[in-house]
Parts: C-alpha cells; sequence; structure tokens
RNA sequence: GGGUCUGUAGCUCAGCUGGUUAGAGCGCUCGCCUGAUAAGCGGGAGGUCCCUGGUCCGAGUCCAGGCAGGCCCA
C-alpha cells in the first residue's frame, strides 16, 4: 500500500544514504559504461592542489565542471574526466619551509635537499582526504581513482619531451633579463606570480644632484663647472651605487636654473614640482642637447669609459621626477634594455640574498631596503641630497612569503612564446568564450601584449628542466626521454633508476655527444604552470604510451575554472598546445567569478573570512548549495556566501519539488497506482494534463537548448516556472481528482500525467541536483527503468505535445485568478465564500487569448465563483477613463506628442470613446491642431456598485461580489467542511479514515447541516452524520461560526481501505 | 595609469531589439487557503533605475563625460 515512500525532511540524511547507494552500485562507473560507444565529449579538469584545504571557493567552478559533463552524459556522449593533482611549484615549497622552520635557500641546502623534496612530496597530499570527501559529498562526479599527478616520473617525462620539442624546434632560450626577483625564495618570479602581490606602499624619494664633470661630446657649453647639477629623481634610494647613467627626453624642454647658489638642470615641465626654492631660469635646452654630458655619479663604483653619460631615451617622461632619469641596468626592465642598446657597463653589487656585497662597501651585507637610510644619510652628509619626501606607490611584494621584490638582471630560461603569438590569437578566436569579453578583453590584451615565458625556477621541487651542458664545449642537450637520459649518460644504471626529482636527476651526468666531455644539468626546475598546462598531453604519458587516448581526448570541448585562471592555466594550456600541436586546448571555456563572505567581501586567508564549505554543506546540503550557485546569477558574477543566501533555494525550488512529490506519494500510495499498469489513454486527458505536458515539453525543450549553449542560469530560471506551475496550478487545480473513489480514465489520466511530469522533471534537474533527483527517481521507478536517474537518458521534448496556444491561455488563466483573489482582497471576501461570478477581459502581450470553456472552469473553481466569462470588454459596468497611447502618437506627431497626450486625458471618457468610434477627432493643443485617431487612445476603468474591478498587465476581472441567501448558506458549508477537516485533523486520523459526526448547536447550524448532510458527508468521509452527542465520541470540539455555536464529535468507524 | 565588468526595492538579482503604471525571489507587514500543512496563495509598504549632459516625440535601455565598487594588468 505504502508503495511511494515519502521524501523525508532532512535533506543531510537523504543526501547521505544516496552517496551511499551510489557507491553501492557503482553509479560513476556505470554511467561511463552506459555511454562508452558513444560520441566523445572532452572535459580537463585543472588540478586542485592538495597542499592547501579546500575552501567555498573552490565549489564556484566545481559546480560547473560537474553539471555540464552530467548533462552530456545523460545526452548519451562519453565523458571520461580523469582527475588530477598540481603538486610542484613555490607553494608547496614555502609549506615545507614554514613546517621545519626554515627561511631562505641556504638553509634548505643546509637541511638536504633530499630531505627537503622528500617533505614537499608528502606536503602534497596533506588535504586530499579533505579534497575527495568535499567531491565525494557535493555529487562531484570525477575519476580520482585515475588521477594524472604531475610529479610521477611519467608526467614529468612527458614534459622532457614536450620541453626538448621546443628545444629542437628553437622555442627555448636563455635569457638574461630584469625578472621581478624575491631575494627570500632566490628565484625570479612569472609575471602571473607577481601580480597577486601589489600592495601600497610609503618609500623614501630622493632628489638627488649629479655633478656635470665635463661637457665634452654634447651640444651643451657648461659655465659654472663644479657647481652646475643635473637633478634626478628616485624611489629605490638603494640602486644609486648601481648608477651607470642618466637618461633625458630628447624631445623634452629642459631648463638650467640658477637656485640657491648653484645650478640645476631639470625638465621645464617639471619646474612647478621638484624646485624647493627661489629660482631664475638661465637658459632652456633640448633634451638632446645634453646627450654625451658626463657626470660624477654618487658612487663612482666603476672606472669604465662607457659609464656615467648621459643619453636619451623614450622611456623617460616628464609627469613626475625632474625628468632626468637615474639608469641602474641591473635593476630596472628599461635601464637594462637602455644599457644593453647603448652599451653601458653592468654594475650589479648585490647578491642573491639581496644584500650589498663587498663591491659597495658602505653597506655591505645590509639587505638593500635597509640601506636606504643609510645611503640617504650618507648623500645628505656629502651634500648631493636635495630632497628628500615619503612617496606612495604600489610596489610588488612576494605573493608567498611577503618580501619586497626586486627588479634584477639574472640568467633565465624562456619559452619564446611570442614567436607563435598569431596562433594563440588565431586559436582564441576560435575559443567560445563565457563570458564572452573574457576572450576579447582580458584575455585577448593579454596575448597582444604577449611576453615570453620566463620558464626557470632557481628551486627545488619542481620538474627539473631537462638541459644538460658540456662543461668542456657549452654544448645544451635536451634530453627527451628516459631512454635518451640512459643512453647519454656516463652512469647507465643509475640513469635508469633515478627519480626525476632534483636532486637525484643533477647526479646524472652525460657524456657530451660533441666532445665527449662530461654534461651536467642546469640548476633549475621550471614554473609549475607548465606541469598543469600540459595536461592535456602528460596526463596520457603521450607520446610514450596511449596515443589513442590522447587522440580522443584532444583538444577540450570544455573547461572551466575560476577567472583568475585567464593568465594561469588558460594560457599555459593555450601556449603549450599550440606549440606542440598546432591546436587550441579547449573549444569552451567558462570563467567563474570569486566566493565572497557574507558581508560581500573577497575571501581571502590573509583577511581570515575564509568560509568553511562544511559548514553549509552540513546546514543544507549539496543540492541546496549547487542549486544557489548554479541559479543566483551567471557563473561569472561572483558570488556570496553567506548562511542567508544560500538558504533562499531551499525554499524556492527544492522544498516545492519535495512537496510535489510528496503530494503525489501520498494520493499514489492510498490508490495503488502503477505506472506501467495504469497507463492513461489520449482521449482522458483533461486540459490541464495537456497544458502541464505541454509546458513539460516545451520547458524540456528550453533547458536542453541553454545547457547546450551552456547556460545554466536560464535554464534553471525555466524549471523553476515549470516546477511552479506543476505545483501551485497543476497540482493544485488536479487535487479533486485525485481525492475521488475508484481509479477510473480521468483519475488515471491525472496520475499518470503528474508522475510523467516528476520523471521527466527530474530527469531534467539531475545534473543540476543529482541527490534529490535521485530521491525521487529511486520511488517512482519502475523495474524496467534505469537503476539511477544519472543513467538514463537526457529528456529533449516531445515536440508534438508543445500547443503554445494552450499555454497562453492558461497564463492568462493563472493571471486571471490572481487577478480574482486580488479583488476579493479588496472586497474583503474570503474564498470560502461562493460568489456568483466573474468577467475577464484583456488579453496578454503576445496576443489575444480566447478561454475554452474547460479553463474557465478551472478558473471558476479557483475563485470559488459560480460562473466565469470572458468578454470582449467591461464597458456596461465601466465608464470608460481615455488614457494616450505614445506608440501610434509620437511617430506621427512628434513635439505635439505630450500636449495631445495632455488633450486626451482631459476629454470626458464616454463621449470621446464615442466621438472615435465614428473617426478621428480634432483635437486643438494650445495654439495647433492635430488629428486624434482611434488607435491613439485606450480606455480604462470607473465602475458600477457592487463590484470590484481590478486590472493588472492588460487584463482586467470584474467580480460579482453581492450575495444573497443561497450563496450565504455554501459559504456556511463550505466553512462547516473545513472546520470538521481541521477537527480531523486535530484528531490525528488518517486521510482514508471513515467516521460517524454527531453534532449539537445552534438551529441554524444544526438546520444547515441537516440539509447538506450528503455534500458534508462526502467531503469529510462520513459515514454518519446525526444530531444529538452520546459522550463516547474520539473527538469533541465547540465550534463558533458567524456568532454561532455547534459542538462537534468524531467517531472513526475503521478503515475500510481505498476509498 | 590601462583593460574589463558592475551600479535597478532593505538584501540577491531579472529587465530582449528604446514605448503607457520598472519586475521577481527573499525580508517586513496585513490577509487568505489548506484532504500537500515544518507547504501554498494574494494584498500592502518599500525605487532620484549612480550622477551630469546628449540623441529622440519618448531613455532603466542608445551615446559622451564623470562618480563609486569589483576583478585583471602595469
Amino acid at each position: 500500500m505504502n508503495r511511494y515512500e515519502k521524501l523525508g525532511k532532512d535533506p543531510i540524511a537523504r543526501e547521505n544514504e544516496i552517496l551511499a547507494s551510489w557507491q553501492s552500485t557503482d553509479a560513476f562507473r556505470k554511467s561511463l559504461e552506459r555511454t562508452r560507444g558513444g560520441p566523445r565529449y572532452v572535459f580537463f579538469e585543472g588540478p586542485p592542489t592538495a597542499n592547501g584545504k579546500p575552501h567555498f571557493g573552490h565549489l564556484i567552478p566545481r559546480v560547473y565542471k560537474d553539471l555540464f559533463p552530467r548533462y552530456k552524459t545523460m545526452r548519451g556522449f562519453y565523458v571520461e574526466r580523469k582527475g588530477g593533482w598540481d603538486t610542484h611549484g613555490l607553494p608547496v615549497e614555502l609549506e615545507v619551509e614554514k613546517a621545519i622552520g626554515v627561511n631562505s635557500k641556504p638553509e634548505i641546502e643546509a637541511y638536504g635537499v633530499e630531505r627537503f623534496v622528500q617533505r614537499c612530496k608528502e606536503s602534497v597530499w596533506r588535504y586530499k582526504a579533505d579534497w575527495e570527501r568535499m567531491m565525494e559529498r557535493m555529487g562531484f562526479w570525477i575519476d580520482l581513482e585515475d588521477a594524472y599527478v604531475t610529479y610521477t616520473d611519467a608526467y614529468i617525462e612527458t614534459l622532457w619531451w614536450e620541453l626538448a620539442q621546443m628545444f629542437e624546434r628553437g622555442f627555448l632560450y636563455q635569457g638574461h633579463k630584469v625578472l621581478p626577483y624575491c631575494p627570500r625564495c632566490g628565484t625570479g618570479l612569472s609575471s602571473h606570480e607577481v601580480a597577486q602581490g601589489y600592495r601600497t606602499v610609503e618609500d623614501p624619494s630622493v632628489s638627488v644632484r649629479m655633478r656635470l664633470v665635463s661637457d665634452a661630446g654634447s651640444s651643451y657649453k657648461l659655465e659654472r663647472s663644479g657647481r652646475t647639477s643635473l637633478l634626478t629623481w628616485t624611489t629605490t634610494p638603494w640602486t644609486l651605487p648601481a648608477n651607470v647613467a642618466l637618461a633625458i627626453a630628447p624631445d623634452e624642454v629642459y631648463v638650467e636654473v640658477e637656485t640657491g647658489g648653484e645650478r640645476l638642470i631639470l625638465a621645464k615641465a617639471r619646474l612647478g614640482d621638484a624646485l624647493d626654492h627661489e629660482y631664475a631660469v638661465v637658459r632652456e635646452l633640448a633634451g638632446r642637447d645634453l646627450v654625451g654630458l658626463r657626470y660624477e655619479p654618487p658612487y663612482p663604483l666603476l672606472s669604465d669609459e662607457r659609464a656615467y653619460r648621459v643619453l636619451g631615451a623614450g622611456f623617460v617622461n616628464t609627469e613626475e621626477g625632474t625628468g632626468i632619469v637615474h639608469t641602474a641596468p641591473a635593476f630596472g626592465e628599461d635601464d637594462y634594455a637602455l644599457g644593453q642598446a647603448e652599451g653601458l657597463p653592468f654594475l650589479h653589487p648585490v647578491d642573491l640574498r639581496g644584500r650589498f656585497t663587498e663591491e659597495f662597501a658602505l653597506c655591505a651585507g645590509a639587505f638593500v631596503k635597509d640601506a636606504d637610510r643609510t645611503i640617504i644619510e650618507d648623500l645628505k652628509g656629502r651634500g648631493l641630497l636635495y630632497r628628500f619626501a615619503l612617496y606612495e606607490h604600489e610596489y610588488p611584494f612576494c605573493w608567498r612569503c611577503d618580501t619586497p621584490l626586486l627588479y634584477y638582471a639574472a640568467d633565465s630560461w624562456y619559452i619564446e612564446t611570442t614567436a607563435v603569438k598569431e596562433e594563440l590569437l588565431e586559436h582564441n578566436a576560435h575559443i567560445k568564450w563565457y563570458p564572452e569579453h573574457v576572450g576579447t578583453g582580458r584575455f585577448g590584451d593579454f596575448l597582444e601584449n604577449l611576453k615570453d615565458w620566463a620558464l626557470s625556477r632557481d628551486r627545488y621541487w619542481g620538474t627539473p628542466l631537462n638541459l644538460w651542458v658540456c662543461a668542456g664545449c657549452g654544448k645544451t642537450i635536451a634530453v627527451a626521454s628516459r631512454d635518451e637520459l640512459v643512453e647519454r649518460a656516463e652512469d647507465k644504471a643509475l640513469a635508469r633508476a633515478v627519480e626525476l626529482h632534483r636532486p637525484y636527476v643533477d647526479a646524472v651526468r652525460l657524456v657530451c655527444p660533441a666532445c665527449r666531455g662530461t654534461m651536467t644539468r642546469v640548476p633549475y626546475v621550471i614554473d609549475a604552470w607548465f606541469d598543469s598546462g600540459s595536461m592535456h598531453t602528460a596526463q596520457w604519458h603521450y607520446p610514450f604510451e596511449n596515443e589513442d587516448r590522447f587522440r580522443e581526448n584532444f583538444p577540450a570541448d570544455f573547461i572551466c575554472e575560476a577567472m583568475e585562471q585567464t593568465r594561469g592555466w588558460f594560457y599555459t594550456l593555450l601556449a603549450t598546445s599550440t606549440i606542440l600541436h598546432g591546436e587550441l586546448a579547449y573549444r569552451n571555456v567558462i570563467a567563474t567569478g570569486l566566493g565572497l563572505d557574507e558581508s560581500g567581501l573577497k575571501m581571502s586567508k590573509s583577511k581570515g573570512n575564509v568560509i568553511d564549505p562544511w559548514q553549509l554543506i552540513d546546514l543544507y546540503g549539496a543540492d541546496t548549495l549547487r542549486w544557489y550557485l548554479l541559479s543566483s546569477s551567471a557563473p561569472w558574477n561572483s558570488k556570496r556566501l553567506g548562511e542567508a543566501d544560500v538558504k533562499e533555494p531551499l525554499y524556492r525550488f527544492l522544498d516545492m519539488l519535495r512537496n510535489t512529490y510528496d503530494f503525489f506519494a501520498l494520493y499514489a500510495s492510498i490508490d495503488g497506482f502503477d505506472a506501467a499498469v495504469h497507463r492513461a489513454r489520449e482521449e482522458d486527458l483533461a486540459v490541464l494534463d495537456r497544458w502541464i505536458l505541454s509546458r513539460l515539453a516545451s520547458t524540456t525543450q528550453g533547458v536542453v537548448t541553454c545547457l547546450d549553449s551552456y547556460d545554466a542560469m536560464a535554464a534553471t530560471v525555466l524549471l523553476e516556472a515549470f516546477l511552479d506551475d506543476l505545483s501551485n496550478w497543476y497540482v493544485r487545480s488536479s487535487r479533486r481528482r485525485f481525492w475521488r473513489g475508484g481509479m477510473e480514465g480521468d483519475k488515471v489520466a491525472a496520475y499518470a500525467t503528474l508522475y510523467r511530469a516528476l520523471v521527466d522533471l527530474v530527469r531534467l534537474c539531475a545534473p543540476f541536483v543529482p541527490f534529490i533527483s535521485e530521491a525521487i527517481f529511486q520511488r517512482l521507478r519502475g523495474v524496467q527503468d534505469p537503476e539511477s536517474v544519472h543513467l538514463c537518458e537526457y529528456p529533449v521534448g516531445e515536440a508534438e505535445r508543445v500547443d503554445l496556444a494552450l499555454e497562453s491561455q492558461m497564463a492568462f488563466a493563472r493571471k486571471v485568478v490572481s487577478l480574482g483573489h486580488q479583488a476579493r482582497n479588496e472586497a474583503q471576501i474570503k474564498v470560502r465564500q461562493p460568489l456568483r461570478g466573474a468577467a475577464a477581459c484583456g488579453s496578454l502581450a503576445a496576443g489575444p487569448i480566447s478561454l475554452p470553456e474547460a479553463v474557465l472552469a478551472l478558473v471558476a473553481v479557483e475563485l470559488n465563483v459560480e460562473r466565469v466569462e470572458q468578454v470582449g470588454n467591461l464597458d456596461t459596468y465601466v465608464q470608460p477613463v481615455p488614457a494616450p497611447n505614445f506608440r501610434t502618437l509620437g511617430p506621427r506627431l512628434g513635439p505635439l506628442a505630450p500636449r495631445a497626450a495632455g488633450w486626451i486625458k482631459s476629454q470626458p471618457g464616454a463621449l470621446l470613446k464615442e466621438q472615435l468610434a465614428q473617426g478621428p477627432v480634432e483635437a486643438e493643443l494650445g495654439g495647433e491642431r492635430a488629428a486624434i485617431l482611434p488607435e491613439d487612445v485606450s480606455f480604462a476603468t470607473g465602475l458600477a456598485d457592487g463590484f470590484v474591478l481590478v486590472e493588472d498587465a492588460g487584463i482586467r476581472l470584474l467580480l460579482d461580489t453581492r450575495l444573497d441567501e443561497e450563496l450565504t448558506e455554501k459559504g456556511l458549508v463550505r466553512e462547516l467542511v473545513h472546520r470538521i477537516q481541521l477537527l480531523r485533523k486535530e484528531a490525528g486520523f488518517e486521510v482514508t479514515d471513515r467516521i460517524e459526526v454527531r453534532y449539537e448547536g445552534d438551529r441554524v447550524l444544526e438546520a444547515c447541516l441537516a440539509a447538506n448532510r450528503d455534500p458534508i458527508a462526502s467531503e469529510i468521509l462520513a459515514v454518519a452524520m446525526e444530531s444529538g452527542l452520546r459522550g463516547d465520541e474520539e473527538h469533541r470540539q465547540d465550534l463558533v461560526i458567524d456568532e454561532g455555536h455547534v459542538t462537534i464529535g468524531l467517531v472513526r468507524v475503521g478503515r475500510p481501505g481505498p476509498r
């Protein structure tokens, strides 16, 4: 009898049961089996790093990363979802440094690189269990058993092969470039790393005199030798010892001024801001006139003819400073480039830990930033300091350890990505970006301004750069495989067994193919972004094995990660695939927004406002979170993750779904409905059935269209609208059909329709909210059905079921009902009180609607009126009030339109209406005349007695609120029925219990009960109703109804089973 | 400083190609319905559609310039 189990109100317990059932039936595996022969839909997993805990922000992309593969799987595609873990890189090293209490590379060396690397390898898995638990609990189906791991020898071997390809084809080169460098970590950072660490800080800014010593070789003639200086400006005083030149803008105007007993030269445009004292301009000069001048640097560490000259440079501006730029090629990108172009000597008095060397004795051993003060004091003492101030600007800090970064000229290996810029742009043009502007804007601009990829890192835990250099002849080779390593190695046994990590692989020496000398590996590891960006190839250990799997799974149809990955993984995937395979790596990409905390701030570890996902998962469940994230806004909008925000969809959608199912379960169990046996005959389908089946079909088509274009939110909107129709109109209006006794055609039609709607709905919802969909499906499914909703085919919608005219009619009907409720509200008449009638007129935006009798009957029942009619207009009840129609007035009358509108409003409605019925009316508009046409005016309301009129969106409803005795008595009957039903419930009776009713009370109420015994009895399932209480009733209560009294007693008479 | 997105009710967000009175959900409040009852429905209050200018008969919508916020980049 109780065949359809109710869902239960605890979503957490329910979800846990579902998880257990998926596990025991191996549902994910089976969903792959089912589609194995199908067309492929390729998804790439952007690998997380498991040395940090998963936090809420990680859930956002994951929800989409699960939705689309699930959807495509149900559509019959084979969607392998190989998991992956990102395992290398500086973040891992830093965690370990913290754990073992060291803070620099020398300390790591002292600790032992081998031990250190082993610790890194362990650290990488620190939170693996948390990640797996989170993914499982959220219902994220991905193959973690066969996940790729970037630190394995096989993975690294593929990376080596890739790098060797690049090396052979000339993409790898060694450069000496100025890079942002972290002196604590001892390595250069790539641009995406630097970007994470900008902070506003106050730094000293100084203006410094550089005394002119010679005008030889320039067109400037020195007049006051010994007391004429170039005034230069910098925010990094510590770079002054490395000064080798000054740069000016050749096309700007400079001036020499006499001030405070000295002569200073600076850009004319800076006169106002850069000088502290009174001055007199001695002469104006073109910037180019200064080129070639020689000056005395503050710290003459070099005795080189090429140094200490004034040079012209394009990057000099006169926006700030003095227009004369201090140039230290070791510490600035522009400076370096100028140094290269002009053949300047290179001065680098700072070691790799950021401390001055002996070369600069004044501050030897001091960290450069700390030396600022000493240098400033020194300059002041020597009369070279002109001005000192604090200057607020953005300065980059190491994103992991918060040390200020220094711009350093350092050796680094690069990938010449700029060589394939055109291909990258071309490929990008074929990628569908969601949102589009990321592809054209953020990512497109990045590609337009592409720089070569700084690949090498002077660190320990990473993929070793596979370059060996010969000590003898300098030849460099890139090893492409383990076999090649063995073949070239001096010690082949070692090479065969060695782990492809530092320090082990460093011990492998090769024989130089050119000179037979010994080759040693360069000391670098590579940027970990290369690891993850190569997963398209390396996850299969291609080309060493799995060629077919690689081919089948490249490129990806879909990837999705957080927006921050634009220049990270999104870029490195594309760069590597373009260079190696000459193809794009993915066709569709969703970039998701940030996770915000309850008050709308970005969640970040440093702010300490990171929300633990478990807090909300345990409270509301995975489905709620999923539906919230999918339905609240577009994926790229940032999402607030406060409790209150997440709670909303629980009520809005999931509870309604649960209730709709529970309603079905209640009655279908009572009636023993069986979808396999009770099939609806087409001719038995009521208008409601045909309508909801049409809505189902059109919703299905809509959802499929949305999902095919990666618009999850639009799909959720459609699903919510459908569920509202199903619950608040179909079920609500069909209730009496289910309550009826027997199992005749109409009732079967109702059950079969609701069953069908529910089954299809949960199939539609399955990729979005897999748990509740499964729970309902399990309760509904028949023996022939798949054992999980996730093994079903996704519905696509039966086009022949779609009846748009009927859908419009019903939409109109619902609108009319809503107006009816509003009218009753205004008239203060309860719905329980029957009324004589209502009349509706109007149309929907789409056009005129004519409601069939069956639909009008539904409206009548819902509004509890005896009759609803649809009329062309309500003129007999309504006095027209004219309103202007701007759509016609505007185009025809132009500027006169507002005045015409005023005129129309001021006219007596009935008269104007009559006149317009004859044709155009002449209007006097403040001196001008214009014709007002019938279509220029619409007419609204005004009303007669005993009626209430309500109106919205072009639909009007008139409610007849006049009561007579008959209606009043009917109202009383409804009231009695309602009160007795409440008593039944209070008494704790089952809905199917039959009862006997006894009553004693006022004459009016007794008479009413007696006169309406049969209709009342059938409503309340009474087998007998009689006057007179006996005292043995199970439940008894005094009722006050309209100031009358009646005492009602109830007795159960057994349960005869289905009605 | 550059790119980009956003700015609409107390909160979260819709608003298509310009068109009469700008919407939904939540919250608040009043009421209703109830044989789905820890659901459901209706009403009400609540809005300078960020600002200024422009185009237009008409601008939340288009254009320009600001302001504020977010993200990315320097």
